[in-house]
This record gives structure tokens, C-alpha cells and sequence, in this order.
RNA sequence: AGGGGUAUAGCCAAGCGGUAAGGCAACGGGUUUUGAUCCCGUCAUGCGUUGGUUCGAAUCCAGCUACCCCUGCCA
């Protein structure tokens, strides 16, 4: 109060959970941890939970580890792992040590399972799936004990220990806790904790063929890596009595609090890893990193910046509502970041030649511009000559006085240089105008015409013999409409303006589209050509990116 | 005999019994060699709803309503 500091982290429920039980002397030191399953690419939703994990840790001088939570070897492969190492350390965060994996804890999950059986609190069970889940019961009515429930210990025993030799059939038992079948918690109605699993491990090859399932791994897991906090989604909060359960009935000192906020959704945006997953398998895009996709690759890819998507995961705050943030929020905060870090150039993507009939043929100057407006970034130079290219939307015959280009006996500001007036239009056989004629007034580098003439608008321009031409692939965006009538099955694709000067957009596809057939052979990308100012602009370093209502532009050359 | 959650502006979100922060979006105006940036201004007598407690309620209590999650040998 005294103090008016802002707050370099906005406060959010987890950070009072986290203060209270610091002041409490209930912990000194906090650890988080960032527990994927390396089943697919990391998208924005992940960074949202990145952020949070490694963010709260970085601000309480604590760590956060990088846990891949590996018990489902079908699903998970070696390049997910590697993806997700090298998306996380792209966004700035550290973990300590060597990543971690669920499956380095196989042997202790083992023996904590054996423990529960000895104490009477684990059984095999052969109820084959259609049978547990009539066993199980419903929403509404309470589930059957199996017939298998009230095993000996030493029947229990025997049986998983031959369960884990691979003698049984995948399917044919499982382990259970032997929590209460009349729970209206579903979870709690004796949940399967190791299943029977012939497949290869990624980190652990043929030694197992029983796997722990996720809920009896997870508690165990953060336990023994010393998690304070254990953040997750909200769909797990009907799992916390089994998290807690867990580790109250085995001999583990260690107890996470398990704490739940909700998962990111934004407007026009898949963030479901199994829809990318669809998007990738059937085709709708080149791969995981395309840059259409909402993956933190395609992001990268696309242009953003570590920093941006930090501070977009900051700027949408972390609660339990279900809400869907408006993509503009994402944004904004890469706009921001750009807009303050990204250094200028000029592009033309639709070429139009304009001849400047009073500059001398052949002559090139040298000019010089900032490349930044603003701040002091250095100069780049720029090659000015009698041939430049505009881009066909700078020019207009006619046009009212909202239009600040270039127009047919009127004057523009070349960016960076000088002034022009078009003077005549020449049009191939089929109409189309083809070149402008322009003079130049060579008293207008640097300052306004001294007769106090007004030129309102500024356009890009490229020298056409001296300017760099550079391969893009462009991107269209995709907008999904809805239906006037609400009707989301209706929804359809629109591709906007696939001529206009914006390029590498984002790619909005909702949710039905990669729940249904993806419309098939929709455009998705076209591949061009653009000039760049010069050499100096170092264009491999810069992001083409009209579309964040900047008119400098800034190329990002396609991976 | 269902359980667990959540409701504050167009979209996020703070607020924790003392009279509705901030951001995004939008809309006015100013500066500008980017239709950008930047600057100034506008934008909830109102906090899902109905009652109650209180000098005082978004905050406490009760009822109601809406939405989300849970019946994988996925995570």
C-alpha cells in the first residue's frame, strides 16, 4: 500500500496457497513440477501451464522440474520427448538437472504396490472390461465389489508378481486399489493402478509388461521429487481424494498439495493435442511446427517470441473459471513485444514497377534508415534507383481522401525517402495497369517539401534491381464463421483475401473442424516471392507479419 | 444415492465486510516519414438470481438458476 510497486507477477489464488503455507512454516522451499506425456507437440495451452509452474518456482526462489509422465509407452515416442525438451527451454525456463521421467520411478512404484497389497489395500482383479465396467456402476448408482475383491494377501502377491512375469495376457487382470465401490466419486470406486501392457518402452525397452496408470503414478512420482505444489488441470479434481488417498496409505512422508486451475482455451484455436495430433496424421498441414498450428513450434516458427507468449500466459491470469480468451489477447502481447524488439524493413509481396522518369538510369544511392523508429537500434542502408517496386494495394487511380497511398496525379512518401507524384499509368492489353511513371522531388529526403505541400500517406517500396528477393511460403489464414443461425455443424471456411499483403497469419481452425471431416483440399498455403529492402535488414531475423497492424514488416523466412 | 467445480463489462481478471484494480477489444481526440507506436479521454449505481444478516454485502448465510467435469485397462 505505502509502496505503489506493481506487482512483476499478478496475483492469482495459487500464489495465496503458496504464501500461506510458506508463512506457515508448512514449507520453506517450493517445487513444482511440468509433467507432459510425450504423446504430441506442446501447444499454447502447455505454455500456459509452463508459465505458471516455472514462473511460480522462479519467483519463490524455488525449481520446477521437467517430469515427462511416461506410463503409457503405446502412445509416447522419443521425438515428442525431444520436442518438448527443446519447446521448453525455447520458452526461457531451466529445470534442474536432467529431465525426469515417471518411468525412472518404475521399480519404487512397484514396491509401493506390493506395499498396498501386504496391508490389504491393493487386489488383482479378473473382471474382464466390459465387466468392470458394469461392476463400476454409473453416475447415479453405486458400483458391485468384484468377486475377485477379497483375495488373500499372499494370492495378491503371487499374482502380480506373476502378472509382472508376463505370464497373463494383456487385459486379462489388473491391480486395483481397494478404496470403496459405493463412492459417488467414480474414481475412487477401486481404481485400476497397474494394467498388463506387452510394449516396448521408450526409456525402459521389454523390462515391464505391467504399467502403472497415471493416477496411481502421479501422487508417487511428485512424493519422491519433493513437489510442494502440484498443479494441474481442472478435470482432475474429482482425482485429488485418490491423490490423497494414495499417499496416505503408503509409507511416504512427502504430500503435494494437488491444486487445480483452468485449462487455456482460446477462441479460433484447436488446443487439444488430439485434434493436432488429427491435423498432422491426416495431412491438413505439414507437421507439428507448421505454422498455422497453435503448437509452441508453429509459434516459433511463425515469428513469436519466448517472450511474448510469456507475457500473453502472464496477461491472462490463472483462476477456475471455464473461460475462453479471445485470441486478440495473444495478440496484443505479441504486437507488444514485436513492436518494441523487432527491427524495420520494408517488403513488397505484389509487386507493381514504378519508373521515376527524373531519376538519372543507372544510378543507385545510398540512403540510410533507422531500423527502428523509435529506439536506438542502428541504420540500415537502402538502395534507392530509378525502377522501385510498390505493392499493388499502395496505388489507386482514384480514391477518396481516406486512402493515404498512392494515387494517379497525387503525392506519397516513399518510406525513408523521398517524395513522389504518379504521373501516368500504363496497362497491358488486358487492362491491367502494369507500371506507374513517377517524378520524384529530390528536395523531400529527410524533411517535408518546403512549400509546405501536405503528403498524407507513407508506403514500403523496394528498389527492383538493387533489393534483396527472398522465398516465403505464404500462409492464408483460416477463419471459421459461424452460422448466422448458431448452427455450429454448419460452420464453414473462408479464406480472406489470399491476395492481399499479409502474410504467415495465423491459422484459426476450430474445434469441429478437426472433429469432423477436415473440408478437403482447402488452400492452405501458396507459395511467393517478395523483395526486401537490403542486405542490412538481415531478414532472417526479422517476422513478416502485416497482420499485426504494423505497416513495417517483418520476414520470418520459413524454417 | 449422484458427486465435484464455476458464475464480476464484448473477452480475460483483481477484489477476501467499508462503497467495483488492471489488461484486451471498442469508441472519441492529439503527436507521427509505418493507417503502427506513443499520449489524452470514454467504457459496471453494477458483481448469475431471490431473499436474509449488517450502520454498511461482489465479499457472510439460505434458496434458486445456468454452465463445466466425472461411468478408459488414456493422461
Amino acid at each position: 500500500m505505502a509502496t505503489s510497486e506493481a506487482p512483476s507477477t499478478p496475483s492469482n489464488f495459487i500464489r495465496q496457497i503458496i504464501d500461506k503455507d510458506l508463512d506457515s512454516g508448512k514449507h520453506s522451499n517450493i517445487v513444482t513440477r511440468f509433467p507432459p506425456e510425450p504423446n504430441g507437440y506442446l501447444h499454447v495451452g502447455h505454455a500456459k501451464s509452463i508459465c505458471l509452474n516455472f514462473g511460480i518456482a522462479q519467483s519463490y526462489q524455488g525449481v520446477c522440474n521437467l517430469r515427462f509422465d511416461d506410463t503409457n509407452p503405446e502412445k509416447e515416442n522419443p521425438e515428442y520427448i525431444e520436442s518438448i525438451r527443446n519447446d521448453v527451454e525455447w520458452l526461457g525456463f531451466q529445470w534442474p538437472g536432467e529431465p525426469k521421467f515417471a518411468s525412472n520411478y518404475f521399480d519404487q512404484l512397484h514396491g509401493y504396490a506390493v506395499e498396498l497389497i501386504k496391508a490389504g489395500k491393493a487386489y488383482v482383479c479378473e473382471l474382464t472390461p466390459e465387466q468392470a465396467r458394469e461392476y463400476r456402476g454409473n453416475l447415479k448408482e453405486p458400483g458391485k465389489e468384484s468377486p475377485y475383491r477379497n483375495r488373500s494377501v499372499e494370492e495378491n502377491l503371487d499374482l502380480f508378481e506373476r502378472m509382472k512375469n508376463g505370464e497373463f495376457e494383456e487385459g486379462k487382470m489388473v491391480l486395483r486399489a481397494k478404496i470403496d465401490m459405493a463412492s459417488p466419486n467414480m474414481n475412487m470406486r477401486d481404481p485400476i493402478i497397474y494394467r498388463i501392457r506387452f510394449a516396448e518402452h521408450h526409456q525402459t525397452g521389454n523390462k515391464w509388461c505391467v504399467y502403472p496408470m497415471y493416477d496411481f503414478t502421479h501422487p508417487i512420482s511428485d512424493a519422491l521429487e519433493g513437489i510442494t505444489h502440484s498443479l494441474c488441470t481442472l478435470e482432475f479434481e474429482d482425482h485429488r481424494p485418490l491423490y490423497d488417498w494414495l499417499l496416505d496409505n503408503i509409507s511416504i512422508e512427502c504430500h503435494p498439495q494437488q491444486i487445480e486451475f483452468a485449462r487455456l482455451q482460446l477462441n479460433y484455436t484447436v488446443t487439444s493435442k488430439r485434434k493436432l495430433k488429427q491435423l498432422v496424421d491426416e495431412g491438413h498441414v505439414t507437421a507439428w511446427n507448421d505454422p498455422r498450428m497453435p503448437t509452441i513450434s508453429g509459434m516459433r516458427r511463425r515469428g513469436y517470441t519466448p517472450a511474448a507468449i510469456r507475457k500473453f500466459c502472464d496477461s491472462i491470469g490463472v483462476a477456475k473459471a471455464n473461460s475462453t480468451v479471445d485470441v486478440a489477447m495473444l495478440e496484443a502481447a505479441i504486437r507488444d513485444d514485436l513492436n518494441e524488439n523487432a527491427p524495420r524493413a520494408m517488403c513488397v509481396l505484389n509487386p507493381l514497377k514504378i519508373t521515376i522518369q527524373n531519376y538519372p538510369e543507372g544510378q543507385v544511392e545510398q540512403l540510410s534508415a533507422p531500423l527502428h523508429p523509435q529506439k536506438e537500434m542502428g541504420e540500415r542502408t537502402l538502395p534507392f534507383t530509378r525502377e522501385i517496386f510498390i505493392d499493388k494495394d499502395d496505388f489507386r487511380e482514384e480514391a477518396n481522401k481516406k486512402f493515404k497511398r498512392l494515387v494517379l496525379g497525387k503525392e506519397v512518401r516513399l518510406r525513408n525517402a523521398y517524395v513522389i507524384r504518379a504521373d501516368e499509368v500504363v496497362k497491358d492489353e488486358s487492362g491491367e495497369i502494369v507500371e506507374i511513371i513517377c517524378t520524384y522531388d529530390p528536395d523531400t529526403l529527410g524533411k517535408n517539401p518546403e512549400d509546405g505541400r501536405k503528403v498524407k500517406g507513407v508506403i514500403h517500396w523496394v528498389s527492383a534491381t538493387e533489393s534483396l528477393p527472398a522465398e516465403v511460403r505464404l500462409y492464408d489464414r483460416l477463419f471459421l464463421d459461424e452460422n448466422p443461425d448458431g448452427n455450429k455443424e454448419k460452420s464453414f471456411l473462408e479464406l480472406i483475401n489470399p491476395d492481399a499483403l499479409t502474410v504467415v497469419k495465423t491459422a484459426r481452425v476450430e474445434p469441429s473442424v478437426a472433429e469432423g471431416q477436415p473440408e478437403q483440399g482447402y488452400q492452405f498455403e501458396r507459395e511467393g516471392y517478395f523483395c526486401i529492402d537490403s542486405e542490412d535488414s538481415k531478414p532472417d531475423q526479422l517476422v513478416l507479419n502485416k497482420t499485426i497492424g504494423l505497416r513495417d514488416t517483418w520476414a520470418k523466412i520459413a524454417d
